[in-house]
DNA sequence: TCAAATTAGTTTAGATTCGATACTAATGGG
DNA sequence: CCCATTAGTATCGAATCTAAACTAATTTGA
């Protein structure tokens, strides 16, 4: 991944970050979220992304509601470096499975987010199926689409709990 | 990884050393040989390893042959950290085989390394088993314990080729 | 309702990493 | 012995990173 980072001219965490804004929701694409996700403090990450931002990678968009809160928008340079990212470094979607290895791994990355997991919005317990054909989050109330429930969302927690 | 590295206190780049440096051999434990892993520059590095050797985590050994170079050994706080990272970040040894997301991986790391494997030692064309009991280096002459035949080695190339 | 607490994000200073380059020292080849 | 190569360090400037102080917007709660 430092030689994949290096061919772009950029540190590895850039194209941690960009990865990330690529699988994101649109509750999670924010500074404070990245800064969640990556452990590092909220300083840091606003010079990164200002990295990016100068490099045309992504552009911050004010929400129209909460207006301390930018939304972190992946431009075109910054969706390329993703898919060429998860061209060489993804798995399909099973590789994973029942595995004792993985288990640790994760169990571990729990507790190093103080219990946040950063999993997908589709096995969130926030998330809510009425009609039966649209999905709805329970912390926000909004609808979310089949694609929404697909991503990443920084308030996630498990349906077990 | 980084959530892990924040936990000791470092970057993600003093883990990746350390990680190496626990299982690369005697040929391999070089700041040179960590710069062509890594793809950073040897000032880079040699920064990077004064600064683990200041915190403890391993010391520096002069080669009695030749005076330029140093090995780069391990110390218990060291060993501590990669036997904590191996626990949670290794996978069982055949966990990746037969897959081919992991085969695109590795031609890009393959590419990435101007060719260069960093592979186990035993799969290596050099390797030789003469006398059917102990292994030997066909690039140093030297005799190889089973132990050695298990470690990462910067010399190392693929047996077809 | 309104002051206090919280949250999102930026800025700054100091330590560290990083790349590029120049440098010292040791080795090896002709 | 000269010269090229190799291992490693030193230095400079740019960038990352933490910690802390800061602004601004939102939420809390008495």
């Amino acid at each position: 991944m430092r030689k994949f980072a290096q061919d772009w001219g950029v540190q590895l965490v850039h194209v941690e970050v960009v990865h990330y804004l690529n699988r994101c929701n649109r509750y999670s694409d924010t500074t404070q979220a990245l800064s969640e996700y990556l452990g590092q403090t909220k300083g840091s990450i606003s010079q990164t992304i200002g990295f990016l931002e100068a490099e045309g990678y992504l552009k911050r968009i004010q929400d129209k509601t909460d207006k301390r809160v930018f939304h972190l928008h992946l431009l075109a340079k910054g969706r390329s470096l993703a898919r060429e990212f998860e061209k060489l470094f993804s798995f399909p979607p099973n590789f994973f499975e029942d595995d004792l290895s993985l288990e640790r791994v994760l169990v571990h990355l729990q507790k190093a987010n103080s219990l946040k997991s950063f999993d997908l919005c589709k096995t969130c317990r926030f998330n809510s199926n009425p009609s039966g054909s649209s999905f709805v989050c329970g912390l926000t109330g909004e609808k979310l689409s089949h694609e929404d429930v697909g991503k990443i969302c920084r308030e996630h927690q498990p349906i077990t709990g």
